[in-house]
Formats: C-alpha cells, sequence, structure tokens
DNA sequence: CTTTATATTCAGTCAGTACTGAAATATATT
DNA sequence: AATATATTTCAGTACTGACTGAATATAAAG
C-alpha cells in the first residue's frame, strides 16, 4: 500500500467526507478506510506519508480508532515499530461504532430527558405543554434503546432472518 | 415560551449539542428543540431573541428545518410575519430525517462503492484484496438499504411488533 | 549508561464552518 | 405609488475543531 490506486483513493476520500457529515473527524474516517483496504498491517509513519497528514495526527486519530475497537496494534518480526491493522468484520465493525455512540449520545440523552421531566414543576399549567412533549420524547429514546437491546444479543446472521420477518408482516397488513 | 425555564434551557442546549455529534448544525438543532418545546408557533425575531443568535441566521436555520421537513410556516391572524412551528410526531419527525440522511448519504456511499468495484482492473492479484473488502462493505450498505425500504412500508406501530418478534427469535435461539 | 528509534503530548497555527449585520429583496398596507 | 414591514442574501468576521511540528516521553539496542 506504498502508492494509493485511483479506486482506493476515492473509497478513502468518500470514506472521509461520510465520517465528516456523522461527526467523525475526516482523518480518522480516512485511516480507517486506508487500513480497511490495506491487506498488510501498516505503521503510522507509512499512514501518514500515504495520506499526507502530520506524523503526530495519526498518532491521535489511531488512539481514537483504538477505542472505537475497530483498530488495533500488532508487531511484525524484526520491526520495533506498531503496525496498525483494522477489524475485516464490517457487520461486526458498524456494531461496535453503534455501541459506542449509543454509550456516548443516546444513553445520556435519555439522561437528560429523565432528569427534565424530573425536574419539571409538577401541575403547572404553563409547562404542561413541555412536559407532554419531553414525555414523548423521552417514549422515543426509551423505545429505540429498547429496541437495540432487543438486538444486541441476536447473533449477527439474526437480522437478515428479522429482515425477511419484516416482509412477511409487511404482507399480513397489505393483504 | 418569551422567556425558557431552566428545563427548556437544558433541553435545547443538549439537543443543540447532539446535533453537532451528528453534523448538525448546532442553531439548527436548537431551534428545533425551541419549536419543539413550544406550544404556539414562533416568528422568527422571537426565536432570534429567545435564543440570542442573529435573525439572519434563524432565516437560514428554518430553511434548513423545512428541507428536512420537520418545521413549517403557519400563519397567525392579524399578524403578517411567518411563524414556524415543528412536526409533533417524534417517530414521524425521526423517520423524516432518517429517510434524508439516507438519500443524501447512504445512497451516494452504495453508488461510490459500485463505481470502486467497476473501476477496479479485473484479476490483478495486486487488487484482489481490496475487491474482496469492498465487495464486503458494498454487500453490508445493500443489505442495509435492503433492510431500510422493507421497514420504510410498515406504520409506526408495526416497529413495536417487530421488537417483540426480536425478544421471540432471541428466546428460540437461546432455549 | 548512552545512543538511537519510535510514539505521544501540547502549544500554537490554520482552515472551514458558522454567524453577524448591512444591504437587497419581497410583500403588505396606506 | 409611497411607505412600512418582513425576509433573504451575502461579504466579512469570529470561532471551533483539526492539524502541525517541536519538545518530551518511552523503549529498545549497543
Amino acid at each position: 500500500m506504498a502508492e494509493l490506486t485511483a479506486v482506493q483513493t476515492q473509497y478513502i476520500l468518500h470514506w472521509g467526507e461520510m465520517g465528516t457529515r456523522w461527526g467523525i473527524n475526516r482523518t480518522v474516517a480516512q485511516i480507517h478506510a486506508l487500513l480497511y483496504l490495506s491487506p498488510r498491517a501498516l505503521p503510522a509513519e507509512e499512514i501518514a506519508e500515504t495520506l499526507s497528514v502530520a506524523r503526530s495526527n495519526v498518532s491521535t486519530s489511531i488512539r481514537e480508532l483504538e477505542t472505537w475497537g475497530i483498530v488495533r496494534a500488532v508487531h511484525v518480526l524484526g520491526d520495533r515499530r506498531e503496525h496498525y491493522e483494522s477489524m475485516k468484520d464490517v457487520w461486526e465493525m458498524f456494531r461496535l461504532v453503534i455501541e459506542q455512540r449509543k454509550r456516548r449520545e443516546i444513553d445520556p440523552t435519555r439522561e437528560v430527558l429523565r432528569r427534565c421531566l424530573a425536574d419539571l414543576p409538577p401541575k403547572e399549567p404553563g409547562v404542561a405543554c413541555t412536559r407532554e412533549r419531553l414525555e414523548a420524547m423521552a417514549g422515543f429514546f426509551e423505545a429505540v434503546i429498547e429496541l437495540y437491546d432487543q438486538m444486541k444479543g441476536l447473533p449477527t446472521g439474526t437480522v437478515r432472518k428479522l429482515l425477511r420477518m419484516g416482509t412477511k408482516v409487511k404482507r399480513a397488513k397489505a393483504g
């Protein structure tokens, strides 16, 4: 992966762009894309050169990817440097990312909603509307979290099974 | 909604924060939160004052929310100004947002992946690995889009039904 | 223990997005 | 038509988060 092919470049650039749209640092996403395509683990130095970013930037970004659990350091015989490789199982990769984003963003939002409802002065007519709306929003988040917890336990393949059941439910409604 | 209560402020600030984490402009998210809690439609001027942002900023942000389809202008008798109100159905609101993000981000990613695979020189040993990875990623996106298409047709309540079916599948596996 | 290679930290800089306010446009009222 | 009110556009500014590179830390080799 010394020089990138046109296709590799296109994928890496697009992945970086997607990252920014979903609140993930462009360089972090690009590094992930590079490692995902790479047939071998790459040392930080090579990543920096390939993507034309500072070595220190790679260092920080790699750590970020490690906290997501989708990149890890491996060692190569006769080389003191850390080499980094991406997880290859796409489904598992997204499962990890979703799990973390739930923990970092969805769960705290549920907490804020609960706190808001708890802090709301009771029975005041002025806030009746606010309470109603907060309850609806809280209900939504509770449902989403419940759905997630249900899914969590399922083996990867079962998701497709659910997908087919969705089709049946639809047909039953329609017919 | 002339003056915000502590709870309303907390909700609006948190919602703004969540927005930024998911690639949505903070002000846009805050305005949405304000309108969502508001018992009545608000004119742009009042939104600007309440959130302490420029009137023009509200104008741009409102337009953004309108393109998402979750805020619309309504008219109040005896007032020439536009008043803005948020959709109240939370499920429908998220459905709309997801629909648009799929259209803006997921679908284009599928296209890029297809294009990458099409552009990949065939049978070259050097790119065998890249092809394999791109195919795995493309397969994932195809599956997600298929899942989405299945869900799309379902009435809101049916999602909960699916949720319960998830539980059964899980138990069947376990027991 | 010293030298060399590698990785991380962090203060300062840079870039891109968000925001403002003035000007332009649009719409209503007299 | 003239005036008043409301909204949008846009050039310039401000701000946040990303990035760099020098300094520091860590660890292997001699």
